[in-house]
DNA sequence: TTTTAGCACTACTATCACTCGAGTGCTATT
DNA sequence: AATAGCACTCGAGTGATAGTAGTGCTAAAA
């Protein structure tokens, strides 16, 4: 359906312009494919009507279409391991034995996002089955208090609470002993529940400013941020010159500044995801790799985010890379 | 040495060109001033040759120049309360009985940065003679920890450490309570030189792995970050119009991004202080307003950052209400 | 002495015509 | 099937032109 040479060409076409990001001419593949401009034309022609390639004006050189990029991913490229010099920056940070495996992952993406001037996310979401290993509340006055709630993956969220009126010591001592006597070894995703029926009557039994303090309670336990969030190079990505209008990088901006867009980006199965352009519900001028990761029982998502006009092989080898240093952990 | 009618006629100018951005002409200001066009380009020649005005061109409108935004701020404007409009957006922030006064702050910068399009920075710095109140170790396994400080102010810091071999929990207990014993009380600042010379000979007496735990420990309770930080609506400001070309764009998104950069904007005085253009750090084409704010023994920074055309009146009266709330706090 | 009317002048903006070069598509030939 | 050759197209850049929105200056008026 598509010939050997026809997929050479897309393949030179679709590397040359992830390197210049500009429009490729027939010509300047001649010596690479052995064969005069014509011929290459005649086949670029038939690669732009299957629709793998494209033109920015009638008489302008070939620029691969998302599909062709698609086409590339599936057919094309082959799978490349990390390189020599992409290792070097990464392993200090996975050989460093201090380094608990979650920080070496923030900062293992914060050096890929630097490598290669994309955007690099990590999004750790903890699981809501995490199991509750203590609670610590502090005062800090009579009216203020921290909680602290511990869990059984190392996961720590604290609160400032600041009670509505003021509360002895003494009650909010007992309260918390309270909780703490039936809330350690519940799961995340139980909390609230226990709290409100099981924990709430009998605090009211024992406590005086039970309203109070099961307010500030319910509020410090409950809302949970279930997911980190870490984004590296947000800027780099701007940089590209495809990005040169401010209407699009004020656009790519907004969307960038909206947490909420990009950690709904989901994936689907456990290898690398690859959205090109339109496949990804973010920005049809972007990329979007992605990879889940599962790390002592916590899951979390890897992303990349750049130009369509993406170095693919080597965004996936460093995402493998990372993901094999954290599965040998 | 300037007289009324100029005075005026540059807080017109200033005025006009902050809700427009578009160079003012003589013309457009005859009504006001109820004289000739004629008369106003004399003025406007005037204001120019002492170096408030200029013009992007010869055959152009003026322009308020830095010095002419510097005479404005420091003679013409006058001050202004916080308007209507502006206080219905805040002030249920400051009535809520159940934030805790951090927060508030944070959630009324997030507020005014909304209202305004400028970039509103809260620079919290943990004072580092607040004291520590409590120090919390949970194991997670035989070689993860999490370590938890919390301060006499309700400042929470933990960290996530891995010890460079397996302890028993045992060991772990015992050092932590070691520990707690020396240092419930003393001054963050302490803190470190406490760890060195008190109580790693102490648990190096009585603890078997304590060249690894120490480390772990040192590591986990002298690396604090002073201070906190949050930033809004970077990307409103590069909405204003004066910011329409990449370059510039980038230029800013780049200084954004690197934090330090904006850390390091210390304030000079306990009032507003206003720094325009040229007069701070970071940016020429940026006016930065900062202010102290201390509370319960905590200091830190509020700052606006927008364009040097900023509605100057309106930043500081909002400023100085976040400022009287916290003061009534 | 201050204000103003009038006019010359300037620079920006938009548009148009033109050229050049880098591409393509097509056709006839090898 | 591959190629040489040619006509064609488009974008980018250049220069000329006209219109417009301003100014500065001067001389007259208030």
């Amino acid at each position: 359906m598509i010939s050997d040479r026809q997929k050479k060409l897309l393949r030179l076409i679709i590397e040359d312009y992830i390197k210049t990001a500009r429009p490729i001419s027939s010509k300047s593949l001649c010596e690479i494919l052995d064969c005069s401009s014509a011929t290459i034309r005649n086949e670029m022609s038939f690669l732009e009507d299957i629709g793998l390639l494209e033109k920015t004006h009638i008489s302008s050189g070939r620029v691969p279409s998302e599909k062709g990029y698609r086409y590339y991913v599936d057919n094309i490229m082959r799978p490349k391991s990390i390189d020599d010099f992409d290792i070097r920056e990464l392993e200090t940070v996975f050989n460093s034995k201090s380094l608990v495996i979650a920080d070496a992952i923030s900062k293992s993406m914060e050096i890929i996002s630097e490598m290669t001037n994309y955007t690099a996310i990590v999004l750790g979401s903890t699981s809501k089955e995490n199991k509750v290993t203590k609670v610590e509340v502090v005062p800090i006055d009579s009216q203020n208090l921290v909680a602290i709630v511990i869990t059984d993956k190392g996961h720590v969220e604290h609160k400032n609470v600041k009670l509505e009126e003021k509360v002895a010591v003494a009650e909010i001592k007992q309260t918390v002993n309270l909780i703490n006597k039936l809330i350690v070894g519940v799961p995340i995703s139980e909390v609230s529940s226990l709290l409100e029926y099981e924990i709430k009557p009998i605090i009211g039994q024992y406590v005086k400013q039970h309203e109070v303090l099961y307010n500030a309670f319910y509020n410090a336990f409950t809302d949970f941020s279930d997911n980190s969030f870490k984004m590296n190079g947000t800027r780099n990505i701007l940089m590209q010159p495809e990005f040169n209008n401010t209407d699009k990088i004020r656009d790519i901006i907004s969307k960038f500044e909206d947490k909420d867009i990009i950690k709904n980006i989901k994936e689907e199965d456990n290898g690398i995801n690859i959205y090109i352009g339109s496949e990804n519900e973010f920005d049809d001028d972007l990329t979007i790799i992605k990879t889940k990761y599962k790390v002592n029982g916590e899951e979390g998502t890897l992303a990349l985010i750049g130009p369509k006009r993406m170095e693919y092989d080597r965004a996936i080898a460093l995402l493998n890379y990372i993901k094999q240093n954290i599965d040998s952990n």
